[in-house]
DNA sequence: ACAGGGCGTGGGAGCGTTCCCACAGTGTGC
DNA sequence: GCACACTGTGGGAACGCTCCCACGCCCTGT
């Protein structure tokens, strides 16, 4: 009553089966790629499949086998977050290029309170927690910027498989994660900037609670240090992944340590707000003051003067943590850790 | 064997039955909301799906119902372009909002040859086609850029209910779509710029191939032509929605017409490049032209100066898609095409 | 008082798979 | 020559749900 046209449903498993004159078990045991199937019922199976455009039903499948074949991106930010920062666009594009060439399906779930959504209610954690841990999925990619969510290990301790994209505070041991360099990277930045005779470096830190801000920070330390140029802890100023908040940091920045001549950004987005305060403080960039940012990001290569910066293998990280994925669908019980490569991309800033 | 933990299975709905003290088919009428169930009945099910953690299982029902409860979001780029274009990612961000307040399952679909995926074959076009066809999903929204696709007239003759994200070339009248008013938005960049007091504007127009671009071509010529200077030919340079064609199209309009003092611009990305073409000829913006993009992405707030645009309300129109959707996922049959109105931002650069 | 028509309820069948077990046929080792 | 494994095959029984039909019950009209 309700159809909305004349859709031909599609062909079963019995009707293959009746086509190419085996039984279903054995074309079953073909789609699924079975070994104990003569040539001839392989090719007589094969031939029926194609004549009927049969492809399995996925409900059915996934009833008799108790799997899925979906795994659920979760992004416990605000949608808003989830497009905006690049850093997430670029984690969702490469797993959703790796996702495509496995058989599996991948659904978005953002834990998010985006504008005209319910304020933290519904569509909240507590949602998204019960659908993970209802069996509605195989497996979860958690892309968790506060390092002290609880959130996986919950997901852990209830049993889904489960790989975290950046390194968590809590539980590090025990989930599986892929991660970036950040502590190299910066270090990198610091002494690129030190190569161009910097020697007045400040560092402009994301937020303290996020676990990639620190390690950026520690990094930045460790380089200068190892370079017997520690930095004072004036030129440190507190910032966040926003333009606005490098914007502020600057600012300070410039206050606490007027004789600043290079500055280490912990993304992009705060670089650009950095560019911003510099221009207001009459101070030119690279002459005056270098600038370094994070990401390499689409905004960096657009910036005036385009930002130096610290590129991130986002794209290879959101394929790495479908592959750990996938080996824990397929059994692997111990959780692994990977930590990918940054790389310096040198351009105007810097 | 390959049991990764040992995670509890879920309860059934026979199982909320013999609890509830009622028949599995009770629960179901309360579970999917149907109205003939006493109130009493009603209760006892509501607590007993409350104290087991009762979630329906989704594959079960979609076997049950012939329905899968689980839409796709095509989009017809390759999946680069998805993440760096803001006006997908707005789109994605306003339908996957927009999904989570039902009880629908959104995957996402790119039928593009990322980088590392083979070259257009499994991940292309065909493969595409066939699972959306094949039953996959009970409906499709399509981005489409270029216009003439011949994707959406298909999927509409295969009878999946659809709903296309701008108007799309062909099939203009046989499939729904929502649409952003291009050719308001670009007439009122027009005026914006006229009641700036500019007189020699040009415009840099989108691929004409197209429908966006040359709905704001036409769009940007009937207001000039209605307010009494219609922009002679060497006023306009044709580009595209990148920043790299913005730039060339601005220098190719400056040699062609040098005299001009404002230009509408197809998007935010190719209004940067025509700042950068502009600062490379050394024309201050906006004292000497002032430029408008389109878009309002999130670049144009940071750019250099901050760019005077046509925002799109993409978020609503994800959301208007999905509405539209779902209402010929319960029966409607006739098309819908809705026109969402844009509106001008100003900031420094006109 | 009795037929008739709701209303709320229960049980059976079926959705398209996979899994398990049973069975025929063919070697293989004694 | 016979027991035995092993290979390829077929059919039954789930998986958890929704749908349809049938069954009591109470209320209403005559």
């Amino acid at each position: 009553m309700t159809a909305p046209s004349a859709r031909p449903d599609p062909a079963t498993l019995e009707q293959v089966a009746a086509l190419a004159g085996v039984s279903r078990s054995t074309v079953s045991r073909v789609v699924t790629g079975h070994p104990r199937v003569s040539d001839a019922a392989r090719r007589a199976v094969e031939a029926a499949v194609a004549e009927l455009g049969y492809v399995p039903n996925r409900a059915a499948r996934s009833l008799a086998t108790r799997r899925t074949g979906t795994i659920a991106l979760v992004v416990a930010e605000p949608e808003t977050r989830v497009f905006d920062e690049p850093f997430f666009a670029g984690i969702v594009r490469g797993v959703s290029a790796a996702v495509g060439r496995t058989d599996l399906q991948l659904v978005l779930l953002m834990t998010g309170s985006g504008p005209g959504s319910d304020p933290d209610g519904a569509s909240g954690r507590a949602r998204v927690e019960s659908y993970l841990a209802g069996g509605h999925v195989d497996g979860a990619l958690l892309l968790s910027l506060h390092g002290a969510d609880p959130l996986p290990g919950h997901l852990v301790g209830a049993g889904l498989p489960l790989v975290v994209g950046g390194r968590p505070e809590i539980d590090d041991r025990e989930v599986s994660w892929v991660d970036a360099d950040n502590h190299g990277g910066a270090g990198r930045a610091a002494e690129h900037l030190l190569a161009r005779g910097r020697r007045r470096i400040g560092v402009l830190t994301g937020p303290p609670d996020m676990v990639a801000a620190r390690d950026r920070l520690a990094g930045f330390r460790a380089a200068m240090t190892a370079a017997g140029h520690p930095a004072p802890s004036e030129f440190e100023a507190i910032g966040d992944f926003t333009r606005e908040g490098g914007e502020r940091a600057m600012t300070r920045l410039l206050a606490q340590a007027p004789g600043v001549d290079g500055v280490v950004v912990a993304s992009d987005l705060a670089a650009l707000g950095a560019l911003q305060a510099l221009a207001a403080a009459g101070r030119r960039v690279p002459d005056d003051v270098a600038v370094v940012g994070f990401d390499d990001s689409l905004v960096a290569a657009s910036a005036q003067p385009p930002l130096t910066t610290i590129r991130q293998p986002v794209e290879a990280m959101g394929a790495r943590m479908v592959a750990l994925l996938c080996a824990q669908l397929e059994g692997e019980r111990a959780p692994r850790h990977e930590v990918l490569p940054t790389e310096l991309v040198v351009r105007a800033s810097a």
